[in-house]
DNA sequence: ATTTTACAGACGACCGGTCATCTAAAGAAA
DNA sequence: TTTCTTTAGATGACCGGTCGTCTGTAAAAT
């Protein structure tokens, strides 16, 4: 990586951070790079504008995500239904500590989709792309047998994708475990249940 | 109601519309006033600050909501859980057309939680309304015998609640149906199933 | 006449974004 | 090796515009 590179990245790690618990509009360029720690003319050499640079953390906190998820839901040695709970379990804590910041996928979902078309774009991506991971992991719960829902994999990691994300969200406002506690509760019985 | 009242009322509902598409900081006191037709000056006559109208825009957009759904969940002559189901197909237009939008208090719940502490306190009260009518609606299914799950129905309505909050979400990323439509699929499962 | 409310305009601060200038390393010419 | 030229990247001052809020006055209400 070279050195220009990793500035780049110092930029979106440090703006990142803000903007995941300011939002985009709450965050100026000044937040950004004074956070890195770089001065405010650099910014556009790296992002033509301050969007670009959203889109951009968005991509990153995703490729990161995933990278992290690879380990954890494609580990075969692990019954696929408990990496699932695994993967909500951990990422409770890894997804920005949960409880304040929240998904910053969720939060720019909330308020960007309707102000900015190619943030909207990026957000359905990105959470397509975790849908999909689950969709993998329940499919292959269902190969195994262990999974025994009539309702199909695609369905089902789309509920519970969506429900988790409103599961974070809650605990944005709440600042406790207890919609975690709900959720948790309810997975086992979502996915075991009817023959 | 008094012409005052009339006019903050104004306020509020053209404001909120704005609001509820740009978010808080996305959206600008002159914004708000533009939207009402109300001259920049006479804001402050009605509202102390930018986060109080928040507030009381939060605290307006729930009891409308409260009010419809007085009807809707409160109506003894429906199956309870058929209201519920009713409740949530409802809402989906009601909630500002669902697909634009959002959910106000899911929004704000997301952009402001981190901060403004006065909003986040205002968000949560919001949401425990919400999730209450809904543990109200299960507590009576549940004893007329049509909810049979084991689970209590605090957690049953607070899971469903942010599942439903996180469909909403979805959907303004999405612009599509599929969200609401793995939810209400979901929701009988959930409902209906182990004694 | 006195108090209260409505509002135009102004306030300094800050916004996202631009730009002329500076720096420093690489290459060419000597 | 030394000097000069070129150039990509770095940078802080600065742009027009907008922000949330306040003040002074006019209008209205009592």
């Amino acid at each position: 990586m070279s050195k220009r590179e990793l500035k780049k990245d110092h930029l979106l790690d440090a703006g990142l951070q803000v903007m995941a618990t300011q939002g985009y509009n709450g965050t100026s360029i000044k937040d950004i790079v004074d956070a890195a720690n770089v001065p405010k003319g650099s910014f556009y050499t790296y992002f033509k504008s301050k969007e670009d640079f959203a889109v951009e953390a968005l991509e990153k906190v995703t490729e990161e995500r995933i990278q992290h998820n690879r380990h954890l839901l494609g580990n075969r040695s692990v019954p696929p239904l408990e990496r699932l709970t695994r993967f909500f379990t951990d990422n409770i804590g890894g997804c920005e500590q949960g409880i304040k910041g929240g998904c910053f996928i969720g939060n720019m979902c909330q308020e960007m989709s309707d102000s900015s078309e190619v943030i909207r774009l990026k957000v359905r991506q990105m959470l397509r792309n975790n849908t999909q991971a689950i969709e993998d992991v329940l499919e292959e719960a269902r190969l195994d047998g262990s999974l025994k829902s009539p309702i199909s994999s695609a369905v089902l990691a789309e509920f519970l994708f969506n429900a988790w994300e409103g599961t974070l969200m809650r605990m944005k406002a709440s600042k406790c475990r207890e919609p975690l506690n709900a959720f948790l509760t309810l997975l086992p019985a979502i996915l075991g249940n009817q023959s």
